[in-house]
DNA sequence: TCATGTTTACAAGCAC
DNA sequence: GTGCTTGTAAACATGA
């Protein structure tokens, strides 16, 4: 037993915890206490003490580094982001009553935070679903399907808490791959070799993972079949061209139980009464889980709530936008873009916006311009185009360009592609060049705020959420 | 034999 | 209170 201990230790040395051998794992995380000591801005590295604006690359690198990703040059799936907030709900630094030992389940006040890391450390259990981790590691194995044991391969690599965990987990992930609708059994060809099939996520549940959560919600039996429903009007949208969903399979939000919420009379005051993207102490919780409706946050931005971006949740908020955006903008495309939020694998689709990924293969490279930017570039597809005219008469920013846009020149799209939306459209607009538009782009350093301000006057010049909701 | 996959059962937490 | 979601455990079948 010693020898395979220490064995095992030889290859994941960060194992060793000193001390906590035979400790309860600690599940203090089901406390939202750290939120009272937890300040959004303190985890925003765009703030003062980041790497300063007008430094996107060390901003970057910092942005990483505290979100615990890996770095460049690694080709191993990351472990998600324990400090993303956007990402996985969970605070960037946790209190101390979260991480001081499973003693107390008593919040105090936070001392020199501490990083949580799950990829190296056994004793916090990842705050996600079982569904979320096979979507995970569905993702980060960048192939259209994967085998069981890539699932367990991914998650222990990335996650030291299953590592250490008894192998009951192994039969839960299989569990929910059969129980849950969302996987979907690819049998293994017989001139396959190996063992067992493959899974891969079921494209007609695409919109479970609205921003990047996986959300199971609370369907009548027929949800699916029903054809008249809103619901699957919409849902035909996100799904179209959108065969796999580990092409835009995110990764922001925490499906795990719901325990891990603070009072649950506080949340639903919060959320009936507050802007979601307004990040009050009372709603912060839904902020940070992601767990917000798109149509509130536009709801609030256009209809005057929320005057600015700057108290808001950003990685949360732009991301869900440019992720829905992303996924509503599909049409048939084939290469669906994966969502801007999407925690790893920045090379199929980071890879199309480089001029603001700066090539980071894995990580929320760009996240903020590139949300930001095909936000926008939504206000501006649903606004007809007469009144854009009229709103716009020069395009403020070329990464704006409607025409582009139009041409199915979006950025996150394949260049080549042909134009799917407004087909009507006469082609002899005068286009700009793309390579042409992202060399301007990159010379120009669009600071989040600056960019904020493009978003506020888009915003504001649309009329209603309802306007936006019927073109979606 | 073991990994994989399916199914059943139960409990906890939560939304309605 | 009811139903849903999630997690856990277990039994069983199948195939490499």
């Amino acid at each position: 037993e010693r020898e395979r201990e220490r064995q095992w230790l030889s290859i994941y040395p960060e194992d060793q915890v000193p001390g906590c051998d035979s400790a309860p794992l600690d599940d203090s995380l089901t406390s939202l206490h750290w939120l009272q000591n937890f300040s959004i801005l303190s985890a925003d590295p765009e703030r003062p003490g980041g790497a300063g604006p007008g430094c996107p690359s060390s901003q970057h690198h910092l942005y990483f580094k505290r979100l615990g990703f890996p770095r460049a040059g690694t080709d191993s799936p990351s472990s998600p982001p324990a400090g993303d907030t956007a990402a996985t709900g969970m605070p960037l630094y946790l209190g101390s009553p979260v991480t001081s030992g499973s003693e107390s389940t008593v919040p105090i006040q936070a001392s020199p935070p501490v990083e949580v890391d799950y990829k190296t450390n056994p004793k916090v259990k990842p705050p996600y679903s079982y569904a979320s981790l096979i979507c995970m590691a569905m993702e980060a194995s960048k192939q259209p399907k994967v085998t069981l044991s890539t699932i367990y391969n991914w998650i222990t690599e990335n996650f030291c808490y299953y590592r250490h965990a008894e192998p009951s987990w192994q039969n839960s992930i299989r569990h929910n791959l059969s129980l849950n609708k969302c996987f979907k059994k690819v049998p293994r060809q017989k001139d396959e070799p190996g063992k067992g099939g493959f899974w891969q996520i079921d494209p007609q549940y695409a919109d479970m993972f609205v921003n990047g959560i996986f959300k199971r919600k609370r369907l009548s039996a027929n949800h699916y079949s029903s054809s008249s429903s809103s619901n699957v009007h919409r849902q035909s949208k996100l799904v179209q061209g959108y065969p796999a969903i580990q092409n835009g399979c995110l990764y922001q939000g925490v499906s795990g139980k719901r325990k891990q919420l603070a009072s649950k009379s506080g949340n639903k005051a919060a959320r009936a009464t507050e802007s979601p993207l307004l990040a009050t102490e009372a709603n912060k919780a839904d902020i940070l889980r992601g767990d917000f409706d798109l149509a509130s946050v536009f709801d609030d931005v256009l209809g005057g709530s929320c005057s600015t971006f700057e108290d808001l949740d950003i990685n949360t908020a732009l991301s869900s936008l440019g992720c829905e955006m992303e996924v509503s903008l599909q049409g048939g495309r084939q290469h669906a873009a994966a969502g801007l939020g999407r925690w790893c694998d920045g090379g199929d689709v980071l890879g199309q916006s480089q001029h603001v990924s700066h090539h980071q293969p894995y990580g929320y490279a760009g996240l903020s311009a590139a949300s930001m930017e095909c936000a926008v570039n939504m206000a501006e597809l649903h606004l007809p185009q007469q009144q854009q005219q009229q709103q716009h008469p020069q395009h403020q920013h070329p990464q704006l360009d409607h025409d582009h846009l139009l041409q199915g020149h979006h950025p996150l799209h394949g260049f080549d592609e042909p134009a799917t939306l407004f087909p009507e459209q006469p082609e002899e607009a005068v286009l700009q060049p793309w390579e042409e538009i992202k060399e301007e782009a990159q010379a120009i350093p669009l600071t989040l705020d600056q960019g904020f301000g493009l978003c506020e006057g888009f915003f504001t010049d649309m009329q209603t959420w309802e306007r936006v909701d019927s073109y979606l």
